[in-house]
DNA sequence: TACATACCTGTATAGAAAAACAGTTGTTTT
DNA sequence: AAAACAACTGTTTTTCTATACAGGTATGTA
């Protein structure tokens, strides 16, 4: 992903402080006036860079239809502006997405799949999730990943070998085992019922994210 | 200030539901569609009564222009000193103790044993838990509970077989599975090197609580 | 130099959204 | 029984909003 400009970084700021302080996002005119543009085209052009660099996601037609993406999001979290409202010390809350079914080929943090969202307190992770994937199936079951089980992920490309990702093949999106060979790459189940998917370089293959806890509700 | 009506109640829920899910208050056709009416007015006029009940606020001429108050924000179970204006819904805490090694003898509550305190959103569990319990041991793997998880229990004294149950032998503390037989007590583990412990009615045994909910950190 | 990119102004317009107005049907309250 | 209220449908008007198009400047890169 490539760097903000300073003026796409303020028009960033603007929309975090925006949703932080007013619940919504703002719209193209409000961010021209704000930011003393006499055009609200200025605002529409930062935000389809900002779009284009998958900061943000904008949704078509749709008034204030601007949503925060991975890091900006997290960023939104951290805003200090934020904790000074917040009644204690340490008393930080992450807002988290819960995704279920991913409909094929879209994006995971597509609306549609948003079934709720949830408050969690950061460090109750060591690494600080994005968001939370319903885990469908047991092919991770002697992980301790069961179906049902809300999966905390972070978003990444990036994974080391035996970490578990949410990868998406295709159209198809899975967790697995990553492991890297030199010829290709294996996405390892654990569960002796199901193989391992061997991806080769020619496949579709993308890491949606690293898991980096769990959450599980017993009957 | 006035009680809500059901249907405002509904209305209500359905303005903190999009808040929460796609970050932005719902229009007027946005909720008359979700709720089936046909005629946005019916919002319309559903806004109105909920501002001049004071749950929300309308920002006239602006697009999603709504904003929850005070009352709308706060939770029931909330200490009325941490009312804040955090700017999503759905905002509703636990505070959770941590309970780690439990010594032998006393209350699994004693101050001791509290490790640390997390806050959790109650609607992440069916059941409501009490306190985290650091897991130790193996014995539960096969129920996809591993060594270091913290399960989410809720103190009770009953149990119905086949529950996953945290039960103190006399000064131990253990999670298992709970099996009430004609004669006897049965503590089966969920991995084939543990073996069912068999509690007889002279030995000394208690249910301290009821797993209802697991939270892992993947490292 | 040509070209791409960032960063604007200014104009225009289709469609989204707020909000008012006029009715209807039940249910409570007075 | 009349009046008030809750909960709508349907229509209309005005304002707001997203977004396209046509420029213009400045800066750096091929």
């Amino acid at each position: 992903m490539s760097k903000l400009t300073e003026r796409q970084q303020q028009v960033l700021g603007l929309i975090q402080r925006a949703i932080a302080q007013s619940g919504a996002p703002p719209t193209r005119a409000e961010i021209a006036t704000e930011l003393g543009f006499r055009s609200a085209n200025a605002a529409e052009e930062h935000l389809q860079a900002l779009s284009r660099k998958g900061v943000i996601e904008l949704v078509s037609g749709t008034s204030r239809g601007i949503r925060l993406r991975g890091e900006a999001l997290r960023d939104l979290n951290d805003d200090p502006s934020r904790q000074l409202m917040l009644p204690m010390a340490g008393f930080n809350q992450l807002v988290l997405p819960l995704v279920g079914r991913v409909a094929a080929g879209s994006p995971i943090l597509a609306a549609e799949h948003v079934e709720q969202s949830y408050h969690l307190e950061p460090s109750l992770f060591q690494r600080r999730p994005d968001y939370l994937l319903k885990v469908r199936g047991m092919s991770m079951r002697d992980a301790g990943i069961l179906d049902g089980d809300l999966l905390a992920v972070q978003t990444t490309r990036e994974a080391r070998n035996g970490q578990i990702i949410v990868a998406r093949l295709g159209e198809d999106v899975t967790v697995k085992r990553f492991w890297k060979q030199a010829s290709h790459i294996e996405l390892r189940a654990e569960n002796p019922d199901f193989s391992t998917i061997v991806v080769q370089p020619d496949e579709p293959f993308d890491i949606e994210g690293l898991a980096v806890g769990l959450i599980r509700n017993t009957v």
